[in-house]
DNA sequence: TACCCTTACGAAAACGTTTGCGTGTGGAAA
DNA sequence: TTTCCACACGCAAACGTTTTCGTAAGGGTA
């Protein structure tokens, strides 16, 4: 088992400085032609890399981005990684993922964990117990220790940095404008409570679109579901005998699982009913029928997110003043679940 | 801006040594408790954190562990994230997380990076290429320098560490034997290219759980597909008007696409033909009808891998030198896709 | 008063780099 | 022969820790 070698052992066997090698190994005219070649000789031998912990103690920046997410288990966070990682490999930054589980406290202990050296900055999305205590000081903290945080999807408005956001009430919209222009009229919602920041500014999308066709709002047509891992019965309940003739679920597991409970009813899709959902995941394009939905375009705002955070890092002192808000276009995918009503 | 307080920043703050305030945090009996409480207070208000770079160099580990997957939008390598996450932190231990996008070279060059001082070890599974190219100088390597690595579900036989994997072989002859136990006796399966270790184990199992039941293996019910995301025509091509009672996949997706084209097909499941599935994912348990499939239990394999490495990461010179094998049991999944077929 | 022991702290090395600056050697010019 | 200047290299500091060892001050004992 050879060690790792490091620069003194390299510059112990040639009997020179440690400094010789170093400036050997990045070509400095400082050293001889022949010094060089016999280093790199060497080096190259001993398959000699620099070790990146002592750079990063030098160079006080790790070249490292902290992702946060609360979950990992999750298609559409995992696609907005795949876009960070892109990004961020392209940029010569290296990836490190942690999942908050939901839980703010984990969230906290994985930001300081980072923030202590481990990353140069954040791309974070925060878990819902950290939507509903409101606690953010983690997340000032880090950036007033100036590490610059980029927050996606999941947002907080009270902190002010760069966000990465689809328009959540704009899709909402677009996704009941669809089911009103194909002729719906009695729409049910199956939502999450409201301190779920996306859940409700869909709500409130679904709530506008209604309001322009002029049809009026029914609460009974809305569910705000909790428990979102075991939202069978609930769906199945709320919509049991319904006079409805379509449903919006603001995201996908929602929506397979309206198709679900109402194939279970008698109902057929999309000619009894229509569904549309929220994320293009790959439930949606698989279910049968397949479920038109809103897309998010998640590496889309992976790639927007790290491109944001390495202007930060990168960015002279002028830049680093000012936040932006990227918002990500949605965009309607129409599949089998929808349909034409006959008038 | 408050920048990050170091040891040097309170020390001079208080007019001591850098040492005394390194002592007092750490309650040494050195120091006096005049001095102690007074350099803690101070550090707490001032929220001190001591630098995981600095330790890490000092102590020559970085307490990180790596993991390397071929895919990350990809259901079953996030469970088994969850399980390596899980046991991680509960050792204090951090988790980066790359992919390789099963692409040979990144995968080198993520390892190598992650090799050069990011990671204390490795957990991994292969790249698609890699397998390919049976070439594995850099997982070699790695162990070399004294840095162990833990294999998962995509192993190289070849590579002596210690590993963690199902019995992918003995889980498709259950697949199979449940198959030709409910009186199914002309099973097609669709299955990966050889070169896929995986898929090719658990070819061999479907063949073996034919001969064991005396049920002659047909050529031509056997469907090697090399691109997996266009699967779709192949496998539709493949069923038409075949003379099958049952469908073997090996993997969630080849299950749902040949559910759907049945479907198209005009066949009814399960009662025309029978479906069995590998992986028990999201699409597996919400298609309708939802799918009998092979369990992994990915996250257990996390939690194994993960104690494996750590294992050897914090183990004495005895346990390093022996390697193990860990494989996890596979369980069916008995759902609506399979039925006994009337004699 | 002289000596010793405890208490409480500081100095310095080490981890592996990079880099500005100092310096010895040799040859060329005067 | 003296002076000067490249050239080629080494020294040392710095990044933020931890830890071993050294030591000054103070009090107690003989």
């Amino acid at each position: 088992m050879k060690q790792k070698v490091t620069l003194k052992q390299i510059a112990k066997e040639l009997d020179v400085s440690i400094s010789t090698v170093s400036k050997a190994l990045k070509d400095s005219v400082e050293i001889s032609l022949d010094t060089r070649q016999k280093v790199k000789a060497f080096a190259k031998l001993y398959n000699y890399k620099p070790n990146n912990i002592a750079l990063s103690l030098k160079n006080r920046k790790t070249k490292t981005i902290g992702v946060i997410i609360p979950e990992i288990v999750h298609h559409f966070f995992t696609t907005v990684i795949g876009g960070v990682e892109k990004v961020a490999n392209e940029k010569g930054y290296n990836v490190i993922i942690c999942s908050s589980n939901n839980s703010f406290d984990k969230e906290v202990i994985n930001l300081e964990m980072l923030a202590s050296g481990s990353a140069d900055g954040f791309i974070l999305s925060v878990a819902k117990e950290t939507q509903l205590k409101k606690d953010y000081h983690h997340i000032e903290e880090t950036m007033s220790q100036g590490m610059p945080v980029v927050l996606f999807d999941r947002i907080i408005d009270e902190v002010v940095c760069d966000k990465v956001i689809i328009d959540d009430s704009k899709g909402a919209q677009m996704a009941t404008n669809h089911l009103l222009s194909i002729g719906c009229k009695k729409i049910a919602i199956l939502t999450t409570v409201d301190y779920i920041s996306v859940g409700k500014l869909r709500t409130n999308g679904y709530l506008r679109a209604l309001r322009a066709y002029d049809v009026p709002e029914r609460e009974e047509l809305i569910l705000k579901i909790e428990d979102i891992d075991n939202c069978e019965s609930e769906i199945s309940n709320f919509l049991k005998d319904k006079d409805i003739d379509a449903v919006f679920a603001v995201n996908e597991l929602f929506a397979v699982t309206a198709a679900k409970v109402l194939g279970q009813q008698g109902k057929k899709i999309p000619d009894d009913i229509s569904i549309i959902g929220f994320t293009d995941g790959i439930l949606s394009k698989h279910f049968i029928p397949s479920l038109t939905t809103i897309s998010q375009h998640g590496e889309d705002m992976g790639v927007r997110a790290a491109k944001l955070l390495i202007d930060k890092l990168e960015g002279d002192e002028a830049a680093t003043e000012e936040y932006r808000t990227v918002i990500i276009d949605t965009s309607l995918i129409q599949r089998e679940s929808t349909k034409k009503t006959k008038e």
